[in-house]
DNA sequence: ACCACGCCATCACAATTTCCGAAGACGCGA
DNA sequence: TCGCGTCTTCGGAAATTGTGATGGCGTGGT
């Protein structure tokens, strides 16, 4: 038994003629008989007694009628609540941070995922550029915020600005810090960034080139943990200019630094994911840069 | 979408995989595979995750769930309905009468179609031969009982016992009837039977063979007006053996009459019908007949 | 690092089902 | 009695569905 046999059951029913229920059904008389015919061999019952003027229900057709209804509605009504679910994201997405929130424009940007999609369940977790990667890698993020240049195939990378770096120093170490000179800065202690993150690389660079070592002191890898190190005059640390203005505990140095591309990255191969769109078709609109075109051309 | 797509739905979603969602349907993975893949389309949502591991119910597809079980257990509603009215008579049954209740036995009728048949609803109607006869013809009965030889071969007439018939005379007139003599009575005031009853057959037979005009004084087409009539003292008349018994206004005369038979009488093209079977079936268990065997063959 | 395994998607072709138009059977009404 | 409208049946065509083989892909064991 099959919808159809339902669908025509009940036109039939309505209609009372097999001719005027096939022209409802867009299809043949025969086909409708052949419909009836079958539905009343597998239910082993007649629904019909065939008249000279039409089909007229048996008062086992009349019981049956209703319940042929109800499931016809019930098969509709899946329909019907796909449809609604169309276009709609439900479930949740899971987004990575590397810094703090009003950089990365978070309020935007789950304020325009809440009102197009009221049932997403958005999550955002804070790590950094080195833990991010990874869970991406894996699926434990869908997406996520990293700086610094990202060498992966497998990832895809939308740039969304540059993130100038300064030497941020603790007020309490004011007095030792003489010059903006870097081999004299190095000789003081520093809050170092793990390795795998992009800060790191901007520290490397900068030493290499004044062919010095700083003095390690302690490595965080959670950028607000290095920030409130610094704060606590731990050490002289790198971190995204802006972090310190009208702070009463740290300053920035002015030392020229080169500036890292803040990104939002996630696994290539989900490029087409719905999910993965919305989000980047938000996180587009807030940060006022061409959402990717549909990437289907470059999927393979 | 059919009901297939739905079922497959809900295989897969509960054994995770194509494959045994396949081998529990006892069809092939590939088309368990394009199931899917065709009611995706016409839902217009995606409902499964594809992983290595097999399939898993995204979101969408988890809400869509229970409805699709809805709108099967829907569906098998009516199929588990239909079994249970399988063998089942409902509606109503008209039966036509043409004499009293007892002589048709239709307590016993009764009892065993609503032992049989619980829900279906039984109408004794009232009548006599001659109404019956047409009534059964147009439809207005289902089957009816009537006396006397029926020559019409769009019916079917089961036999069921011959009945015996005997002259009615009123207590009244006792005085006037001095012998027993068909012309003496003849002379009596008689109560008619309608010429569509058997009685009238019989009535005329015996008059003819006497040469003899009996007196007409009123036509009666109901049995039980019939024997009122004679109980009331209008006249003499011809009635069933035993309606008289123990009554104090009429009695029997000893003259001897030919019996009719009674039978019972359908439409011959329903002789395959359930109802009349099942009648029938009941009908002959009360009056200790074989019924009719599988007609089939002569239904042509 | 590699290979074997299990998963699903796709393909071409076969089997089945469904559908159609025509013809037949039947009862009704003119 | 004939015409009309009904449903049923029939053969062949069309569409759908199902099958087995193949390939891509990721995983887990060696």
């Amino acid at each position: 038994m099959e919808l159809y046999h339902l669908r025509t059951f009940v036109a039939v029913a309505e209609e009372k003629h097999l001719t005027r229920a096939a022209e409802r059904l867009f299809t043949s008389q025969p086909a409708i008989s052949a419909h009836i015919k079958a539905l009343e061999e597998t239910l082993g019952v007649t629904l019909f007694d065939r008249t000279p003027k039409g089909m007229r229900l048996t008062p086992v057709g009349e019981e049956l009628l209703p319940r042929a209804r109800q499931a016809l509605a019930a098969a509709s009504a899946v329909m019907q609540h796909a449809k609604g679910l169309q276009d709609e994201l439900i479930g949740s997405v899971r987004i990575g941070l590397n810094t703090d929130a009003r950089f990365l424009r978070l309020t935007a940007l789950q304020a325009g995922l809440a009102e197009h999609y009221p049932r997403l369940e958005v999550a955002m977790l804070t790590g950094s550029t080195g833990t991010n990667l990874p869970a991406v890698r894996v699926g434990k993020l869908d997406a996520a915020f990293v700086t610094g240049e990202i060498d992966d195939p497998s990832m895809s990378v939308c740039f969304l600005c540059d993130e100038p770096l300064v030497i941020g120093a603790p007020v309490s170490l004011r007095d030792q810090i003489i010059s903006t000179d870097v081999a004299d800065l190095a000789r003081l202690p520093w809050v170092y960034t793990s390795p795998d993150c992009s800060h790191f690389a901007a520290m490397r660079a900068l030493f290499d080139a004044h062919c010095c070592e700083p003095t390690r002191t302690l490595i965080a890898n959670q950028e607000d943990a290095l920030v409130e190190m610094i704060r606590a005059g731990v050490g002289l640390g790198i971190v995204r200019a802006g972090v310190f203005s009208n702070d009463d505990h740290a300053y920035e140095l002015p030392v020229a630094l080169p500036s890292v591309p803040l990104q939002f990255v996630y696994l290539r191969k989900r490029e087409n994911d719905p999910l993965i769109r919305a989000v980047m078709h938000q996180l587009c609109a807030v940060w006022g840069i061409a959402p990717p075109a549909d990437a289907a051309r470059e999927a393979g």
